[in-house]
DNA sequence: AAATATACATAAGAATCTTAGGTATAACAA
DNA sequence: TTGTTATACCTAAGATTCTTATGTATATTT
């Protein structure tokens, strides 16, 4: 992507928001939606992927299943019922960060 | 703030915006004016906004000036010719970078 | 046969912040 | 006058979150 710093600290709410609309996915399935809804400009590197997967599971807001799919393994993530509030409460904080972004660099909407 | 994880990487263009904007600031007046941008949920740490001022001035983006003004220090800091240049591709950036929020969550104004 | 795509994973190091401390002056309250 | 709050600068240690590099394995395309 252009800036990676930008979007420090972002990666976790983007999962966590995509698997609230997608209800099931897989970790290499999430770096292609995030780049398929940027025009190819946001890549998530795997190197912070699989362990931010690790660790939503590991706090409770995701659980996982293991398919094979043409030999190959997938592990599919899905929000638990404690992982539904936390995303309420993410995207809140979401929607709040981007207002303030609007304030600071003037980009409200006309 | 409610979510600091959530600005990791947005302190650097958010100081060179409002440089941008009031031509020139120092230190305290900085973190001053993004709490009364973003109704005192943003709270830039002194920890984070030094640094990152000597720093900028490192790369030549911002220069300082120093006065004193009731027996108090002021450090006056404001973008170069070089920063003018660099302000102008932060905030394409930075733009770029709240329209894909606004993709990723579905925030799109109607 | 080699390269690309899919699909997972980990580890070292970089970047960016928070937390906690420090110095100093001015204004206000107890 | 003594303590507290506000102003105004600064640094260092540590936490968090990422990138880069590497590894394993299978399937498909060149």
């Amino acid at each position: 992507m252009n800036n990676p710093s930008l979007y420090k600290g972002i990666l976790r709410p983007i999962v966590i928001r995509l698997l609230e609309e997608k209800k099931k996915m897989y970790g290499f399935e999430i770096t292609r939606e995030v780049k398929s809804l940027t025009a190819g400009r946001v890549k998530i590197t795997e190197g912070a992927l699989y362990p931010l997967l690790h660790s939503l599971e590991a706090e409770g807001v995701l659980e996982s299943e293991q398919q094979f799919v043409d030999n190959r393994m997938r592990k599919y993530y899905k929000l638990t019922p404690r992982g539904k509030k936390v995303s309420k409460h993410s995207f809140g904080e979401i929607t709040e960060f981007v207002t303030h972004l609007q304030n600071i660099f003037n980009l409200k909407p006309a």
